[in-house]
Parts: structure tokens; C-alpha cells; sequence
DNA sequence: ATCTCAATTGTGAACGCTAACAGCCCCCAG
DNA sequence: CTGGGGGCTGTTAGCGTTCACAATTGAGAT
């Protein structure tokens, strides 16, 4: 592949000259050092942009040892989860004065993890976070360099050494089941997410253990996929089931398959079954009917997540502590959800 | 902010002395120069292996000028259009050994989208590709240093000399409008997208084309936002309209709410009224009923600008050429579309 | 008037890599 | 035996910035 070679622009020696003085002092100008005279700045200034001149990072990067660009490893980012968080990152990164690169990985491999480490550090990160559900990419992530700093942002809570932002699954599961059960339902049933991602399972979890509080019977469960034709599958077996009249959906998509096979079985919603979905999607308010849902605020998690890992690289490297932030979510009451219908 | 200073790492000097050889010998074998004995390659390719080297890209960019990292400007990118394209060419990228930064911009004031250009001009990045609906970004983008390759993907059809990959919107409204028209509806409604962004507008202009090749009656529309509440809106009036009997929507979102509107309004989807959407999103098929909607390959348009942008980073800067590269669109039939009703 | 200190500016040397050129060795032709 | 050429390797000089230190200046203290 033959590249061309890009023209050489004006670098810091021509502004100097212009501005009849040292390289040095354009530089110190630049990083805002305290000792230069006013004067002298200004003509600098003056002197930069009458020459239109760009700092060249790739120099300034060899030196510092910093390249003021922050890595995400991303999974599936074109869901609206993981690309709320990688914009919510992304914003906070560009107000801290950091530009990101990502790197997404096409499965969950450790392998494929490593290799996108890997990528992200050549290019000279100051640190990585990862939007990292499944387990097998916090560990991998310990393998990372070690002056390379690493935040996982969304995944499980049991993450071993990596710092951790994330929601808490167990208690919005408990919420939405609690809600149900307090509406006078005998049980919830629940359509999963998969269950090797830490998140489905947590929520699985949180779920079972409000139904074991109260004394209600678990039903059991069927896990696949995120997406509704998973909710459209589990759902229908639900739908066939006259005893059915609570459902707790791992998302809002499985919901709005759920909520489609209900219809299809001419059951309807909230008046025979209610069902709460997870996420809080932006749409999640026009499905049919609005769904009572689990508000995740997937932004403030990106930003969070953004701010611990500053936290981080800006510590003295002898402390050794390991931060876990948990972010809580909240019950979004719509029209999805109403108590039981009267025994017949 | 006080930040800490990376510990220096093993450099290609420290390979070269374990290899025995010189650095220029380890610089050759890193890319793949072919005067090396394969015996002196293996024992540098080992001494890398054992000393966990990596190539410091910063340097490498300093001689070269070249970073091999990409700029996106990105825009609402929680979205899933965007998130789709963003996917595409990231995962087209690392193929051809680039990294790809992201630079969102918060609106498309060409101030901000300036702003976006500088700061991935900064980090020298070799070109830029623009997520950019707006012609204000295209606009902006012509400003953008010289040396600085830039593509847009997505926006408009009409944008002056900068390369363009996009989607066909006049047709695929046509497409929808045209498969309604040919059911034997009397004429199609139209519930649209923002009028100030080019593919809300070319899918209007689409869908008023056609009625009006047809002979049909264009009735007015009442353009808000991409998203459903902004479809409810729009629904609501047309369902209260007993002459509607057709519904072509900008995209699915929009759709989403016109369903939830015809549905309070106790009119059959698609026994009273059909609803064709725009995107062809990962649920669109369960939405009640399955939605008839135009799908856009938004993972193919991401591909294809990552193409013509490394097309023109290798091409003789002589040649002058502007390109457009037009994807066409495809109608997938679902439940939500059918003959009209009989007049009574 | 001399000294001291701080503020301001300049000088040279890295940073880790690639490009350009020079040198070595060995094989083959003259 | 000598000369030339090609394969392979080493040497040197930047790339544009920051860092460490030296140099210069001027104000206030002695």
C-alpha cells in the first residue's frame, strides 16, 4: 500500500522565530507556565495563530510519556446500552481535555480482550476503560501493562482487582419483582437475559432472592438472548400458562417480545398480566402499552466511570485500594403493570 | 493536576542488545522489510517476545507523520443508526491496521464541528470520516487542514466536494410510498422526520415524488423529531383523520409512536390503517403489529466510507475526483401493511 | 555601589523511532 | 587474482516537543 507522505507543517521554531524568541518559551506559553512575561505571550500568541500553527502531540507525546487519549474496549456497542456509556465516557473525556479511541471486540474472548489491550497500548493510552459485561474481560484486563490504568464500567459486582462502576442489578430486579408481588401478584415469573453475562444473571438472582423473601413460588426460567425475539420465544411459553399473571423481562426488549407473544395469545396487559421490563430504553414509553421499566442512567455511569478512572491515574501509585462505585436504579412506573385479575 | 510519569518501558535498543543486533535491524523486521536473514529475524522476533516488547506508536508517528489512527465526528450517537456506522468502519479499521478516535459533537453548529475537527487534527490523525447529517458538517469539514483526508457518511445527497457515502432516502420513501400506493390506498400520510436534517428531508421529498407521479393528494406533514413521542404526536392527529389509511413514517422510532396512536385510537393496524417504517431496527419485526419498514445497512455504509477514505488517502494527490457512493435501500414486508379497507 | 534573589529567557540534550547512506561479506565474471 | 554487484547490517541524523539547567535581567537589601 503505498502511502503518501504528508506535507511538514509549521512547528514550534517557526513560531519562535516570528515571535523573536526561543522555542522554549512558545512551549512554555503553550503549557501555561506562570513565568512568562505578558507581553512576551502575547506576541506568541499572536505569533501562533497568525501561522495557523498546531502543536504536534505525536512529539509531545514522546516525551511526556502521555498522550492524553483514553482507550474504551467495547462490546456490541451499537446496542443503546453500551453506546450510552461510550458517549457518556466520551463527553466526560473531551471536558477533562482526553480524546478516546475504541477498540471493539467481537466476542468475549480473553484472547480478543488482549488483543485489543494490546492495540489500545501501542497506540499509547493513559488508561483504558472497558464496557465490559462477562468476567473474562476484567481478568484480562488485570494482564494489562501495569502503568496502564483500567476502569470496567457496567459489568458484574464480584470483579476481583479491577475498579468497578456499575449499576445495581440485584436491587432493580428486586424493585420491579417487589412492585409486582406489593400489587397483589401471587409470583412473578421472569424472561432472562443470558445467563453467563454477569448482568442477566444478577438480575436473575435479585429476582429469586424477592420471591424466596416473600414466601412466592420461583418459577423457572429460560434464558437466551438480549434482543425480543428471546422475550417473543420465553413469552409465548408463558403466554399458554393461565397461571401466568406476572412477568419481570431482563430488558426492555425481551419485554417488548413478551409483551408481543402476550398479545398474540390474546392476553391482555396490564388487565390479565402485567410484565416490568430493565433499561428504561428512550422508546420504552410507547410500546403497547408503556412499559413500567427499570431506569438505568447509562450516561452518568460513563461519566462516573470516566471520573474514577482520572481518580486513579492521578493517585499516588502506592495506594493500593480498589474502588467499587455502584450506581442505584430506579422503578419507572407506566401503564404495563396493574394488579392480578380476580381468581375465577 | 499533578499526573504521575509512566515509567520508561523496554525500547527497540534494549532488543537490539539482546538480539546482538543493531536497532535498525529490529526497526526492519518490525515492518517487514525484506533484506533481513531469517535467522537474525528470529532471534530478534524472539528477544521481542521475551522482553514483552511494544513498538512506541508516538515515535513511529513523529518520523512518519503518519498515526494510523483514524478521526470520527460524531453526532447523537446513541442512536442506532449512528452506533451502527460508528461499528461498522471501526471494526473496517482495525482490519486495515488503524485505530479509530471518536469526537462527538453536542450540535452541529459548524463552531463545534471546527472544534472536533482540531482536536483530531492535533492528535494527527491521517483522516477523518464525519457521521454527519447535517450540511453544516460537510460545510465544515472543507476547512479542515489540507493534508487531512475527510469522508462524510449518512448525510445528504447535494454536499459539495467532500466524498460521500450515503443511503438512497428519496427511494426508499419511494419504495414504501409506492408499495402502499400499489395496495390501493387512495394516498399515503406521511408522519416525518426533523425538516432540517437532509434525511428526514429526502425522504419526504421521496415520498411526495411519488404520490405526485401517482396523481395522489400529498397531504400535509407536520415534521418534530426522530423519536417516538414525536411519532405519537403526529398519530394522534392522523388518527383522529377517518380518510387515513396509509402511513409512511421517517424512520421506525417514529412508527413505534404512530402504532401507539392509532392503537388508543381504536384503529386496526393493518385492517383500518397500514404503517411502513425507516431502518429497519434490530425489534422493528415485534413491534404490534410487525412493522413493514425500508432497512438501511447502516454496518455496509460504515464499511463502504472507511474504503473510499483509505481509497483517497492512497491516490495521487493529483487526481482531484469527489465520489459519492450511494447505497440502495431495501423494503422488508411485514405484518403492518394491507389493502385498505372498504369504503362504507 | 554591591550583593542577592526571583523572574524571565535561552541552550542543549533527551524521548524512541525511521530514513538515508555507508560498510561489510560473499559470489561470480573477467 | 581482481573487480563489481547484491544481500545484509550498522551508523548517523533528524522528527517536534519537553526537561534540566544555565544565563540574563532588574529590583530591593546591604
Amino acid at each position: 500500500m503505498p502511502l503518501q507522505k504528508a506535507p511538514r507543517g509549521t512547528v514550534m521554531r517557526d513560531v519562535a522565530k516570528l515571535a523573536g524568541v526561543s522555542h522554549q518559551t512558545v512551549s512554555r506559553v503553550l503549557n501555561e507556565h506562570p513565568n512568562v512575561r505578558p507581553e512576551t505571550r502575547l506576541r506568541v500568541l499572536e505569533a501562533m495563530r497568525s501561522l495557523n500553527y498546531r502543536r504536534n502531540l505525536a512529539a509531545r507525546t514522546l516525551v511526556t510519556r502521555r498522550s492524553n487519549t483514553l482507550g474504551i474496549i467495547g462490546f456490541e456497542t451499537t446496542l443503546f446500552g453500551p453506546a450510552s456509556m461510550l458517549y457518556g465516557i466520551e463527553s466526560a473525556a473531551r471536558e477533562a481535555g482526553y480524546l478516546v479511541s475504541i477498540a471493539t471486540v467481537r466476542n468475549l474472548e480473553r484472547a480478543d480482550v488482549l488483543s485489543a489491550v494490546d492495540r489500545l497500548a501501542q497506540h499509547a493510552v493513559d488508561g483504558i476503560i472497558a464496557i465490559a459485561p462477562k468476567t473474562a474481560v476484567t481478568s484480562a484486563l488485570m494482564q494489562a501493562p501495569t502503568d496502564l490504568f483500567c476502569v470496567a464500567v457496567g459489568g458484574a459486582g464480584d470483579s476481583e482487582s479491577v475498579p468497578t462502576v456499575r449499576m445495581d442489578n440485584a436491587e432493580g430486579a428486586c424493585l420491579a419483582t417487589q412492585h409486582l408481588l406489593d400489587l397483589g401478584h401471587a409470583t412473578v415469573h421472569h424472561a432472562a437475559g443470558p445467563g453467563d453475562w454477569p448482568e442477566a444473571h444478577e438480575r436473575t438472582e435479585g429476582w429469586r432472592r424477592t420471591l424466596y423473601a416473600a414466601g412466592a413460588v420461583v418459577p423457572p426460567v429460560h434464558p437466551q438472548w438480549w434482543d425480543a425475539a428471546s422475550g417473543y420465544e420465553q413469552g409465548r411459553a408463558m403466554a399458554a400458562d393461565p397461571a401466568v399473571t406476572a412477568i419481570f423481562c431482563a430488558n426492555d426488549r425481551i419485554a417488548l417480545g413478551v409483551l408481543r407473544a402476550l398479545h398474540e395469545a390474546g392476553r391482555k396487559v396490564p388487565e390479565e398480566v402485567s410484565v416490568v421490563g430493565f433499561d428504561d430504553m428512550p422508546d420504552s414509553g410507547f410500546f403497547l402499552p408503556p412499559l413500567t421499566t427499570v431506569s438505568q442512567n447509562f450516561g452518568e455511569l460513563g461519566r462516573r466511570s470516566l471520573a474514577l478512572l482520572l481518580e486513579h491515574m492521578n493517585r499516588p501509585s502506592d495506594a493500593e485500594t480498589v474502588d467499587h462505585v455502584i450506581v442505584p436504579p430506579t422503578l419507572v412506573h407506566r401503564a404495563s403493570t396493574a394488579p392480578p385479575p380476580p381468581p375465577r
